[in-house]
RNA sequence: GCGCCAGUAGCUCAACGGGAUAGAGCAACGGCCUUCUAAGCCGUAGGUUAGAGGUUCGAGUCCUCUCUGGCGUACCA
């Protein structure tokens, strides 16, 4: 709808000068007696042109040339609104073109030949991810779904540090543990990791290795098997939610290529780095941040901004055309550094989206559970997979702006799980199935012959709805917002329900009965393709 | 103290680079199953968009200040 607007006012603006580089927006207007499309640009016009919106409007009308097969009627309204009222013919059409392509449909190829790189979770392996991970993954895999599906190949990616302070906790952890099992008395230290976990490592290093490890490092054998134990599970409890990774980076080869001693050398060269109190210090003052901060500790430690920032040079290198970041609100101050860095090497930031959602509050038994892996104080992500499933993990993690403050009622939802909107979408989707199982035995067959014959109200709701589709989808990939898919696709559940109820097939007139099946089958198209980008599935029972 | 994010119906949240009468779900109340799934539909009720100013044809949306909450503000990541 909105490309033929578009058209038919390019070619008025061959007459009409002052819409060659005016803005022009087509809004959905929120009342029905406004139309299908409005626009605004009489109103925009009118201080520059220094007219009455009204008088533009009209000018802009008397100049459109349209097909009436297409639009029924435009008319001024308001302060100086053009409103567009579509044929229903035209608006049934999309029908065709959706069980033409079907699982196709919505897709673009926009952005083809374009890579993204899409790192998330990026969870360091010192305890089983948590339910403030969940937001993180799911917010992660949906966007890399998204930019699949406007045509970007896309990489996702997992950035890890297994060396550093808090591995060599672990690791002492696990040994002290393991020190316990074979009789030793410990004094377990209050900043170790508490969790149930440790130990478990630590007996499975006990059936391994019997006694023999009684004076090994902590950061040798413990150290290791725990990484790779709770990388398993990392692992496992993703794939759970049906998310798996092409890359896992581990910080550490940026030191044994080398990359972090060159990217050294180049901020010093650059002379935007300099040694104060036996520190290496950035010049971020320079490069537009607050303050200049320490790159190299005195212990000859980097601190955690110069192999962020030769981790992205990385992916500069490696040559994507987009690289998304998504951070908890926690990360928010360190990006700006790491941004300011790669600037001062030259590189494109604008390349880089960095996504930062806002913590989820988990409440449980209506108290406020505060997550930490260190005290063993957290909800694991398998616990709440198990409890409520994969598909609304995802729905919930999804249906929401990434910058509002979730609220997560454990209590509530694992037991009123029934009333999650993702049921709703999944039941929408189910009674279509149904329907065709039924309708197939009456020998009915979907058919777009007769599409003239879609004229009532809840048909023609459901049409408008799925016209937006393709649009929805870009419009939320493009501004990395998957919740608004999650919106879009209850309010087409909702019009299909609508029209179930009202609009019947077995019963109605052969034609009749044909086009709406035709009808049904696109819905159920549009939502599972929907569904399908958030990760959630559309079941064909409920 | 400073910075970022937020504050919308009893609760959880929408509202697309400012648009027309601020919308859903849940909870509450009242209806609808002898025909395609009642995990549904219809209706009622619920609001000074935290507060005060400002910008303009027009503000939940932009600017300033105040209040409240979350997260930061490291030679931790």
């Amino acid at each position: 709808m909105k490309n033929y607007l578009q058209n038919i006012f390019r070619n008025a603006s061959e007459k009409l000068v002052y819409l060659k580089d005016a803005e022009l927006l087509f809004d959905k207007p929120k009342s029905e007696s406004h139309g299908d499309l409005s626009c605004n640009v009489a109103m925009m016009l009118a201080k520059k042109l220094k007219r009455k919106p009204g008088e533009i409007a009209e000018e802009i009308i008397a100049n459109l040339e349209f097909d009436e097969a297409v639009i029924n009627k435009i008319e001024i309204a308001g302060p100086g609104f053009i409103n567009f009222f579509f044929t229903s013919l035209f608006i049934a059409k999309v029908i065709e073109n959706i069980l033409t392509q079907k699982e196709k449909y919505g897709r673009t190829d926009k952005y083809k030949g374009k890579r993204a790189n899409v790192e998330f979770v990026s969870a360091n392996p010192t305890g089983p991810l948590t339910v403030g991970h969940g937001r993180n993954a799911v917010i992660g895999d949906t966007v890399a779904n998204m930019l699949e599906s406007i045509g970007y190949e896309v990489d996702r990616e997992y950035y890890f540090n297994n060396a550093g302070r808090q591995m060599r906790l672990l690791g002492d952890s696990v040994r002290l543990r393991y020190l316990e099992l074979l009789g030793e008395k410990i004094d377990f230290p209050e900043d170790y990791y508490q969790g149930e976990y440790i130990k478990e490592i630590a007996s499975e290093l006990v059936k391994e290795f019997g006694n023999s490890l009684k004076n090994e490092e902590p950061e040798g054998k413990f150290k290791e098997k725990a990484e790779q134990v709770i990388f398993e599970d990392i692992k496992n409890s993703l794939k759970l939610l049906g998310i798996e990774f092409d890359t896992f980076y581990n910080e550490n080869t940026l030191f044994e290529e080398g990359k972090i001693e060159a990217l050294l050398k180049v901020f010093k060269e650059k002379n935007l780095s300099y040694k104060k109190d036996g520190a290496v210090w950035l010049k971020f003052t320079e490069l537009g941040g607050e303050q200049d901060k320490v790159i190299v500790k005195a212990t000859g430690e980097p601190t955690y901004r110069l192999p962020d920032i030769a981790y992205h040079k990385t992916k500069f290198d490696r040559k994507y055309d987009l690289m998304v970041d998504v951070f908890g609100s926690d990360h928010a101050a360190t990006y700006p550094d790491v941004l300011a860095g790669l600037k001062a090497l030259g590189y494109d930031t604008e390349k880089i989206k960095v996504l930062i959602y806002q913590f989820v509050t988990i409440l449980e038994n209506g108290e406020v559970v505060k997550m930490s892996t260190r005290k063993a104080n957290y909800v694991t992500l398998d616990e709440l997979v198990d409890e409520v499933g994969s598909d609304v993990v995802r729905y919930f993690f999804n249906m929401r702006n990434l910058t509002s403050h979730m609220n997560f009622d454990l209590t509530l939802a694992k037991k009123q799980s029934d009333e999650n909107p993702v049921f709703y979408l999944q039941y929408a989707h189910a009674r279509i199935c149904s329907i065709i199982r039924t309708v197939s035995e009456e020998n009915i067959k979907a058919s777009t012959d007769h599409l003239d014959l879609l004229v009532k109200e809840e048909e023609q709701q459901l049409l408008k709805k799925l016209n937006q589709y393709e649009e929805e989808i870009q419009y939320a990939a493009e501004y990395f917002e998957p919740h608004r898919i999650c919106n879009y696709l209850e309010e087409l559940a909702a019009a299909f329900h609508k029209f179930y109820t009202f609009c019947r097939i077995l019963g109605s007139e052969k034609n009749l009965a044909e086009a709406r099946l035709a009808l049904a089958e696109a819905t159920k198209v549009v939502i599972k393709n929907g569904l399908s980008i958030l990760g959630v599935t559309a079941p064909g029972r409920m």
